[in-house]
DNA sequence: CTTAATTAGTTTCATATGTAACTATTTGTT
DNA sequence: AACAAATAGTTACATATGAAACTAATTAAG
């Protein structure tokens, strides 16, 4: 037996961002593919649509902002979604460097399809909760999420 | 000819596997850029070295089961922590496939010093949180997890 | 025993991702 | 007007990651 180590344990499986880690790649590894199965999209595509399809004629920054990605990966996404035939960009006429994005005929049929698909997913997903439990837990996130914001200082 | 029905919109932002995503990131980032910055570790190195710190002659495929990290991480992740000297690998008497692998000297004292650090950091961030509040994340995570495990199908 | 199947772990290769540098446009200053 | 600074978005480069192929050792089957 070695000697008891000269400090408390840490167990990984009771520490709250390990925890948190891995339920929210469980979940997320599971929701890519369903998506790349049946549309073809990552995760990242997937947001953009999600946005554009809410606010058409949205901006890649304005993407970014709603959807928690950098400028970079809107930009990869958007690109794709272009190739893919889902998205069309066209020139903001009151500024020459945006451009306003759209879900294209073939991207709104794929929105339609996708939604409810995803809206099912979640219920699935939720059903185990009561509806206060779900309550609860948005609760519970958002102090989290103030705590752990990233302008706050670390101690 | 009915019309279709209208997709009801899909809020991103009340989405909860997003919601998770966002959530965990911010708080995987924040504990990524501290162990980086004061021990040049990465997250999953950082793992290792807890489930090793808590069990030494712990073998690879033990540490991916712990640490929910697969075999092709975990390799990585020790091949990084022996050449960072923190590590140290001894072959299995009884099987010759495995290795036992334990913290060297100059790695338990960064175990001790990391540990501490780590604590605290979770215990700034489950601050907000009442005891109570806690167990009951706790509870909910659990029930989303058992919701979600990546063997039950999807419908 | 001898060979097939399994397991532990590593390496390879193709792709994803993050950071920084870059282009183009707009805004602010003088 | 002229030029510096800021902003929108893209591109390039270096690194991270995942899947599959691979090596070596062990176990199972005939």
């Amino acid at each position: 037996m070695p000697d008891t180590p000269p400090i408390p344990p840490l167990r990984l499986r009771e520490f709250l961002p390990y925890r948190l880690s891995v339920l929210s790649n469980t979940i997320s590894r599971r929701i890519a593919e369903l998506y790349d199965r049946e549309f073809g999209l990552s995760i990242w595509q997937w947001r953009v649509m999600a946005v554009t399809g809410d606010a058409p004629g949205i901006s890649a920054t304005e993407i970014g902002q709603r959807t928690a990605m950098d400028k970079v990966a809107v930009s990869r996404a958007v690109a794709g979604l272009i190739e893919l035939g889902y998205l069309e960009r066209k020139a903001a006429e009151e500024d020459g460097r945006r451009s306003k994005l759209y879900l294209t005929r073939t991207g709104q049929s794929v929105y339609d399809e996708i939604v409810p698909m995803a809206m099912a997913e979640e219920q699935a997903l939720e059903a185990v909760l009561t509806p206060d439990e779900r309550r609860e837990l948005t609760r519970l996130m958002e102090k989290l999420a103030g705590s752990a914001s990233p302008d706050r200082p670390l101690w």
